[in-house]
DNA sequence: CCGTGATATTCC
DNA sequence: GAATATCACGGA
């Protein structure tokens, strides 16, 4: 038998297609000799070409003679860029994914890879300079360096670093990091997003003498080309440190994966496949037999449960700040009781009276303060007021943001943008109301109050790429700038020294949100944005303007408690049946014709429900649901929710469902195997 | 019997 | 996803 497989090798490969439709692994023929398994390869299909990637010959020889049988089949056109070739270990961690999120393998490899270019640039390394720690381990982080630190060697296994804002998980990170370098081992680090690289290179690159490898969108394509050649030709030990495609970085003597702000939503990938970076590295540490840390202030609920019950021993706590206090937190009531607003209350709307005291008192006192909202713009919308008209993006529905200094209205999920209007299209009246406020809004409102202070904003909008965002923050720390107006951008990572006085306002909607996890979200935002007050102090405030100060959330949040808020969501998880106590997959379905989609999603819903009573399996089935945005231009998304016991039994749910469905073929479909958002 | 457009199916 | 095969129907 393996002498005949050896044989065919020479003759035929299978080869995963980019392709999108099933099935993805077709047979072709070798040009007389042996193609490796993991080469990139260029195919014939029908009358096109297709790039793929060849797989281990698995089929048996009846399947293959029923498939020359059945096809002419034809050669491979041409192998490519070989220096590419996937080692062993990239096709394992792909097949896993391929299988685990139910997505074609082809594609998903082409996606995963760098463009590869033409005429690539040499790169040039940037080492670490190895300057001796300056700071000694704290007494609270000494055991947990040490507890990990021992059991390095010991091949996968996960730890969990369960720590407030200002903890100093990275000096444990930096520990462990320099331990396995100096074992000639590779480390990859993956962070959230790329605003907070520069910081995390200045500390790396301080303390260590190894090549320090940032790896992100702002890394130019060339760039990424050949830190993908040098981790392919070279096994000296380097750090990677990057986003999270930088999983698929082809580094072969990993020796440590350390996941930063574990319970970040930036590391699901929405477009495509929509993997979780978090979770494909802790797979991916597992086929490299390594260990994993993971560390975070707020975990996902997820990771809570599973170190806390079924891992206590691989689980630390860091509850104390190394410099500085908890702030004190105060929930400023914002809904009106009935009374109205007087010209004053009106000329500082949203802030209350007595947030705007606050921020006096700050400013008197010659601090910085920072001002969040989750909103860009001016406002979240313009309405007629006399005939209540709303102007929405056409292609979705979707109320369109008005943003005062570029003067457009423009639309959050499409390109859709028009010059603002003067009137009402509907009934020609100018009087156009500026419904709610995104962060263009509140620096306005706090210009006017305070003329002679530097006011500036820090979001999407202004920080655009890492130059600009550096110089922000420079002129911040250099005193240059009195207050900050940001979205949630501000809320990672950074340490500002002299903010004791952080404003937050615009949470409820995130409460009000109809998803099990919007509570979680919440908490995790907010308790990131407490996280950069008072670093350095113990005096510091936080406000919240909120018109629900009953929330429960709220609660844990105002004591500080470590551990309240998690054991009660879990509570609630549990009653639900939510994750973490099952395992959750949706899978949505988009096309022209929004009846069919409908009926064949319901046929499907009816047709697993059965299936599942049938194979015994404890599983539900949700829907159908309308997408979030329903609409976008013509095609139209419907959804339906699989929650099961376990794993295993959504993968058997998973796989009948790929290969039995009969929704619509125009029609495409998208499984999120552990979605963000419900 | 053809031409047309819509719909279904195949790509090794 | 896009080329191609198949189908359904009206027009002469």
């Amino acid at each position: 038998m393996q002498d005949v497989n050896k044989l065919n090798a020479q003759h035929y490969c299978q080869v995963a297609v980019n392709y999108p439709k099933l099935p993805s692994i077709l047979t072709y023929k070798t040009l007389g000799e042996e193609i490796p398994v993991g080469s990139l390869v260029e195919v014939p299909l029908g009358r096109r070409k297709a790039k793929g990637v060849v797989t281990e010959f698995n089929i048996s020889n009846e399947d293959l003679e029923a498939t020359l049988a059945k096809y002419k089949l034809k050669p491979v056109n041409e192998v490519l860029a070989p220096e590419f070739s996937l080692s062993k270990s990239e096709m394992k961690l792909y097949s896993w994914m391929s299988r685990y999120y139910h997505y074609n393998l082809g594609q998903l490899v082409w996606d995963c890879l760098p463009k590869i270019l033409k005429r690539p640039r040499e790169v040039e390394t940037e080492f670490g300079l190895n300057q001796d720690f300056e700071h000694e381990l704290s007494p609270d982080q000494k055991p947990i360096y040490e507890n990990i630190s021992a059991r390095l060697e010991s091949g996968f296994d996960r730890f969990l670093i369960h720590g407030v804002t200002g903890s100093g998980k990275t000096l444990i990170y930096l520990h462990l990091i320099k331990e396995v370098l100096k074992k000639g081992k590779s480390v990859l680090f993956l962070l959230p997003e790329i605003n907070l690289t520069p910081q995390f290179m200045e500390t790396f690159k301080k303390y260590l003498d190894c090549p320090v490898l940032p790896y992100h969108s702002g890394v130019t394509p060339s760039h990424k080309n050949s830190i993908w050649k040098f981790l392919k030709k070279s096994d000296r030990p380097v750090l990677l440190m990057g986003v999270r495609s930088s999983v698929f970085l082809p580094v072969e003597n990993l020796g440590l994966v350390i996941v930063d702000e574990e319970h970040d939503s930036s590391f699901k990938q929405t477009d495509r496949c929509p993997y979780n970076g978090r979770d494909v590295a802790i797979k991916k540490a597992q086929l490299f037999n390594a260990p994993v840390v993971l560390g975070s202030a707020t975990p996902s609920l997820e990771n809570y449960f599973t170190f806390t019950q079924l891992k206590p021993d691989n689980y630390f706590k860091l509850e104390k700040r190394v410099a500085g206090g908890f702030p004190e937190i105060e929930l400023l009531d914002s809904r009106s009781h009935g009374q109205k607003k007087d010209m004053d209350a009106l000329s500082i709307w949203p802030f209350e009276k007595k947030s705007m005291d606050m921020i006096s008192e700050a400013l008197d006192r010659d601090e910085q303060v920072l001002v969040f909202v989750n909103r860009l713009g001016f406002s979240n919308y313009l309405q007629c007021r006399s005939c209540g008209y709303k102007f929405e993006d056409p292609n979705t529905g979707v109320p369109l943001r008005y943003f005062k200094n570029k003067n457009i209205l423009s639309s959050s999920h499409s390109d859709y943008q028009i010059p603002r209007p003067e009137i009402c299209p509907e009934c020609g009246n100018m009087n156009l109301l500026q419904k709610g406020f995104g962060t263009e809004r509140l620096q306005e409102v706090l210009q006017d109050f305070y003329p002679q202070k530097k006011i500036e904003r820090f979001d999407r909008d202004e920080i655009t790429n890492l130059e600009k965002l550096e110089d922000k923050l420079d002129r911040f720390h250099k005193g240059e700038i009195d207050i900050f107006v940001g979205t949630q951008m501000l809320s990672k990572g950074h340490n500002f020294k002299k903010v004791n006085l952080v404003l937050i306002l615009g949470t409820d909607s995130m409460l009000n949100f109809p998803d099990f996890r919007a509570m979680e979200k919440a908490y995790q935002m907010i308790v990131q944005i407490l996280g950069r007050a008072g670093r350095y102090s113990n005096h510091a405030k936080v406000a919240i303007q909120t018109m629900l100060p009953d929330n429960t959330m709220f609660d844990f949040i105002k004591s500080h408690s470590f551990n309240g808020f998690y054991d009660y969501e879990l509570n609630t998880r549990e009653f639900g049946l939510f994750p973490p106590y099952t395992k959750m997959a949706n899978i949505h379905v988009s096309g022209r014709n929004r009846e069919k989609i409908i009926s064949d999603l319901t046929h499907e819903i009816n047709r697993l429900r059965m299936l599942i009573d049938k194979m015994g399996i404890d599983a539900q089935v949700w829907g159908p649901t309308p997408a979030m945005i329903e609409r976008r231009a013509n095609l139209f998304t419907w959804s339906m929710t699989l929650m099961c016991k376990n794993g295993g039994e959504l993968n058997q749910v998973l796989q009948v469902f790929r290969s039995q469905n009969k929704i619509d073929y125009s029609f495409s479909v998208k499984i999120d195997v552990d979605p963000m958002d419900t």
